[in-house]
DNA sequence: ATATTGAGGACAGATCCTGGCCTAAACCAT
DNA sequence: ATGGTTTAGGCCAGGATCTGTCCTCAATAT
């Protein structure tokens, strides 16, 4: 019956391609009789994917909405678009929804042909990271770790730690979580016979070593509030509070949610609050909004727009 | 022979959750015995789909990448991070996949069930625009345009002209258009009886009338190029030139490579060049870098550098 | 060495598929 | 209003396919 499944397989492909498609047309298409297709819609149909149909001339078949998804068949390029956009996705959204993202990523990279996956890894080294980004993480290593995870498989990568102190790491991948714009890998550290995080930024050349293991019950059931606990001893952090000279609406539409919170002061200013490890993407983003602004606090952020403003000026040359 | 087909697409959709699997787990699930698990996977082999196995204990069956996509079967969620990745893709991206991400989305959001469009569009507000990106372009816009291009439906839409006069609109698409990161749709005017370019940002609430159109000739045989020669008033581009006293390597490390090209001048110093639709964005990129430099041209990104570091001084507030 | 797991041939009975033919119903355009 | 076009679906017969069972063999991990 391989035929008739890859027939029915076709015929959705045909319908998710294009939406309207009269019965002669498919029947040419699938090479068998008008009234096999029929009873092919009807298949479909009854696998519960709705199939209208509208009688008369421009008539046809079309493929609608139904209560759940059929299968996506994609072509080529349609396949390395979506590998890009879950990257970017993966890495720089703000919805809630990079964790999915990492696992639809890893689901379609597991079958994805080798020479689309070329195509992707090449566009995806030329994919734009955010100006202000801090920074960022490999889609690639975000993968591999994730479907580590996925089949309890071991994972050896080196890790650079907050000191600077380069380490190599066999680990047991339990999940990862992202965390405002980081991701965390929580893992059961084989040589350390403990659990710890590790900054999937700060790790390189993640490999699942193919060895398996039987999961360990995780330290807390919450990986994501687990990591967050351990985070809150976190070190040195900026937070800065600036003034804007601009009206709070029209800041909001142009400062993603997550990079701070903007409270309107009066008609004309605002005060913007965010936070960063570095005072360099602090500055970039508050610089990059347009507006004339103050510091409020940290000094050290206005020490360090000194800096930069000097070093601007030195840049652009004489007058 | 609906329940092998289903079966088939339920293997797939199982090999696809998970990479490894027994032969007999498979057979619980599918409700069959072995034999037929063993035949299934013979199937899929047939219809192109690598199927790994291992015999042994800790062995089973495993799908592997092929030579061509099979059907992705996904879950909701993992549909609605690919159609929010698309969405943030095809407006964000610079990858020059936009007009291909647009395309699947629309092939994805044709059979989207309603539920999760929902969910797709609530988290799609929430999604950031890019802090300078510009006016940014409504993805509903543009699947609502692709989905009329694709299938030759007539549009209507409001449309405020570059000179800020507006207008309602009836047109055949054609075909959408991607520059720098702007979308251009080509379309033949009904009223107007002429084909018209329409910035996508710059129209409202478009909607399919239903009404179908016989496609027409288009004015040229590349719609981008045509798009692109109605627009040679172009934008004015910036090209920049500037030196960096840095070494050429450390630098490199740090710059995507589309972001330009460095060339070492000595061991301390290299130039990079790089260009941009905008100035703010070339000037943060460059200011980014950390090092100190020099701007050779264009005097505008000097003039800009200037009156940004004034902002950042002014900004710093007294020493 | 032994147990576990996949590979696959053979067989029999049941099931299902296909194409062809025909009638009904819906719909568009002249 | 009418005729042509398009989907809907019943019926039939011949042929192909599927499934479960039983069996033997090969590969692999403990």
């Amino acid at each position: 019956m391989t035929e008739t499944s890859s027939r029915l397989l076709t015929l959705l492909s045909l319908l998710q391609g294009r939406r309207d498609w009269p019965g002669g047309e498919l029947a040419g298409r699938l090479e068998v009789s008008g009234r096999t297709v029929r009873r092919d819609v009807e298949r479909l149909r009854g696998l519960g994917y709705p199939v209208e149909s509208l009688t008369g001339p421009a008539g046809g078949y079309r493929l609608r909405a139904g209560a759940a998804m059929p299968p996506l068949l994609l072509d080529d390029d349609e396949a390395i678009a979506i590998a890009v956009g879950l990257r970017t996705a993966a890495r720089a959204s703000v919805t809630g929804i990079e964790e999915t993202s990492v696992r639809a990523l890893v689901k379609l990279e597991q079958v994805l042909p080798a020479h689309l996956r070329r195509r992707v890894s090449a566009l995806g080294s030329a994919t734009m990271t955010l100006p202000a980004g801090g920074p960022t993480v490999d889609p690639q290593s975000l993968t591999v770790i994730a479907a580590a995870c996925r089949d309890s498989e071991c994972v050896r990568f080196a890790y650079r730690g907050r000191d600077g102190v380069g380490s190599r790491r066999e680990v047991e991948p339990h999940s990862l979580v992202n965390l405002g714009r980081r991701w965390y890998l929580l893992a059961w550290d084989r040589a350390r016979s403990d659990w710890r995080t590790f900054r999937v930024d700060r790790l390189a050349k993640p490999a699942s070593t193919g060895v398996r293991f039987a999961p360990r019950h995780p330290p807390a059931k919450d990986a994501a509030a687990y990591v967050a606990r351990s985070l809150s001893a976190a070190p040195s952090r900026y937070e800065a509070r600036v003034t804007l000279h601009a009206a709070a609406e029209s800041v909001r539409k142009r400062v993603p949610s997550h990079w701070g919170t903007i409270e309107p002061i009066d008609d004309r200013t605002c005060e913007y609050r965010t936070g960063d490890e570095n005072l360099d993407w602090l500055a970039v983003r508050v610089a990059m909004l347009g507006v004339d602004f103050e510091v409020c606090e940290p000094p050290e952020l206005s020490e360090h727009l000194r800096a930069l403003a000097r070093r601007l000026e030195r840049a652009a040359g004489p007058q």
